[in-house]
RNA sequence: AGAAGAUU
């Protein structure tokens, strides 16, 4: 079963959703073979793919034969149903996941916070975290990327900076990342502080983070816009550095 | 030994 998880999940990846449904059906049909992570990989691919009601089929189907699902199927099934914007139906799985005696880790809560701040709802994904941490659940970079990313597309960028600026100074700072740097470069960007953002871009090494392809694009084009176009240039140079060190 | 999440 291992080796048949790992084909669904690489045909899943591909996109080849009929072959991985097809060779997911044999294993459960003619091996009998189909196990959690089986079920887990065939949910995802469907559910990256945006089909979410297929994801839920198999996912009813899994409980009906006596597999339960765990909390890596929870959070793959939690983020195709945000994904597809179906935020409500993910909160509810959240907390049919709870009621099921499954204990949401990092992923599902970075999950859900993801999939508020994206339906625009920061401020719930605001209250998520502060609840994940009442519960014990450490936020990682991948959470406060995604709150920071959601209050700052709803507008509220003083408490996008907020947030960063408390995790710069809390014990929690080794989290502070490229991908972190870029969702507060972005905020400031689009409410129009854009020298906020270049000196925040010009300390990112303060704080361990160097500058990658995703800072270089959001830096050169709001340098662009406000005219600035020498450093503008500067940073389309090291974007191109970047772009032709990847080979 | 296999499956899940972020910025442009």
């Amino acid at each position: 079963a291992y080796t048949f998880s790992i084909l669904i999940h690489s045909l899943g990846r591909a996109r080849k959703l009929s072959a991985a449904k097809a060779l997911f059906e044999k294993v459960r049909d003619k091996r009998g073979m189909a196990d959690v992570v089986t079920y887990t990989a065939i949910i995802t691919a469907f559910s990256k793919a945006g089909h979410t009601r297929a994801a839920v089929k198999f996912f009813k189907e899994m409980k009906a034969r006596g597999h339960l699902p765990n909390v890596v199927t929870y959070s793959a099934l939690i983020h195709g149903l945000s994904k597809a914007g179906n935020v409500n139906k993910g909160l509810e799985l959240f907390e049919q996941m709870e009621a099921d005696g499954c204990a949401p880790n990092v992923m599902t809560y970075s999950s859900l916070v993801h999939a508020l701040a994206k339906a625009g709802m920061s401020e719930d994904a605001f209250k998520l975290c502060e609840e994940m941490e009442a519960r014990g659940c450490l936020p990682d970079a991948f959470t406060y990327c995604s709150l920071i990313d959601g209050l700052g597309k709803s507008g509220l960028t003083e408490q996008a900076c907020e947030v960063f600026e408390k995790l710069k100074k809390s014990p929690e700072k080794h989290l502070l990342n490229v991908v972190v740097c870029n969702s507060i470069l972005g905020t400031l960007v689009k409410a129009g502080r854009v020298n906020d953002a270049y000196s925040l871009y010009n300390e990112m090494d303060q704080y361990g983070c160097y500058p990658d392809i995703g800072t270089c694009k959001i830096m050169h084009a709001a340098l662009r816009q406000t005219g600035q176009l020498e450093d503008a240039d500067k940073i389309f140079q090291k974007l191109q550095n970047l772009i032709s060190s990847l080979s």
